[in-house]
DNA sequence: CTGATGACGGTGC
DNA sequence: GGCACCGCCATCA
């Protein structure tokens, strides 16, 4: 299993109105730099939930392609309140799954923002 | 094997 | 809060 494998396995557990940073994930993963994890996102496959990743800002990272994603409009549909461009991450940053389930697949615990 | 290619984050002004 | 540095990795052709 690669390391993007692992990235997606993990972005699968994110729960629809909730969201993680690249850097939580490369954590979790273990020792992945949270680079790695945004290449990864630039290419899942179908049935990732790529929207409900954010950088550390709480803002959607652009990427060098002409055309936006409907990223956002995607989040607030699942509730996802943005103000100037930005989430709360205060509020809307998920705490992880059970350790139960971090443990059985190899994963460090999410780490904890604010 | 070599090199190009990137959805980032922490730190220190 | 914003901005400029730097770090040195997984993939793919």
């Amino acid at each position: 299993m690669t390391v993007f494998e692992r990235i997606y396995l993990l972005t699968k557990q994110i729960p629809k109105g909730k969201v993680l940073t690249y850097g939580q994930i490369g954590k979790s993963v273990g020792k992945c730099p949270a680079r790695i994890v945004g290449y990864a996102m630039s290419s899942a496959p179908e049935g990732v939930p790529w929207q409900r990743v954010v950088n550390r800002k709480g803002e959607i990272s652009e990427r060098n392609s002409i055309v936006m994603s409907p990223q956002q409009e995607i989040l607030e549909a699942e509730g996802i309140i943005f103000i100037n461009g930005r989430l709360s991450l205060k509020s809307v940053c998920w705490c992880g799954p059970t350790e139960i389930w971090l443990k059985e697949n190899l994963f460090n615990e999410i780490e904890y923002l604010f």
